[in-house]
DNA sequence: TTGACATATTCTTATATAGGAATATATTTC
DNA sequence: GAAATATATTCCTATATAAGAATATGTCAA
């Protein structure tokens, strides 16, 4: 079996790198023609539809039309359980936790023999 | 083309969501046997063996003998480029940046307006 | 309506899975 | 060394891609 479908599940639709480069452009400005996001990634039309399309059925962009224009907008609060889930680990990089539990493990111990 | 290789990337390793929940019980102690994750994953062995093996060549997790059990141990730190990218993003949810911009841009017009 | 432009949608293909079953490889104990 | 235990690996299969090419759809302008 393979992986779950990246139109159900944000951190699949993130695993792409061209989905992730297409995130980094739209956060810059309010709204983007597909054409523009086509020009900036030097990548085909058809490509940058589709991974626009996966973005959308996740909820992490949407789309509006003025003329033939598609205007691509970031809704970044759908990128929110991301965040959630890999922050619980940032202080294990930031703090060097062993480190703290080690030390926070043997106060314990010395709690105990100065509680006399 | 399908994805690229989840042994690769780690935004991909962590796409699968046996891997996160593998993770999330790495955190809560120091080292884990395999057996240990098996019983608490409901999940076969060979199944977990082999997520280990990708989280372990993308370098989240790392390995130790004891006799013959196998202890794998958290690598956070390999999720910090995850952490970095989503961060990005953060204070498009928490503060509604739209609003903000919104009204940074209409400051910028009425400030015009009151320089008379 | 026709043409020009912008974007989306097939269709095909090669490939990287993830799960299951079976098996292989340690490692310890008797 | 054999048995038992713990873990890894291999083989197989169904499936969800991502890229490319071609085509379809949609919108405006003359």
């Amino acid at each position: 079996m393979p992986r779950a479908a990246t139109t159900s599940d944000v951190f699949n639709a993130i695993a792409e790198p061209r989905r992730r480069e297409l995130i980094d452009l739209l956060v810059k400005g309010k709204e983007h023609a597909v054409g523009d996001l086509v020009i900036r990634l030097h990548m085909p039309q058809p490509a940058v539809s589709k991974h626009l399309g996966v973005l959308r059925k996740v909820g992490v962009v949407t789309v509006s039309k003025r003329g033939p224009l598609r205007l691509y907008r970031l809704n970044a609060k759908e990128l929110k359980p991301v965040h959630d889930w890999v922050k619980t680990y940032e202080l294990y990089w930031t703090h060097q936790l062993d480190q703290i539990k080690e030390r926070a493990e043997h106060n314990q111990l010395t709690k105990r023999e100065e509680k006399k």
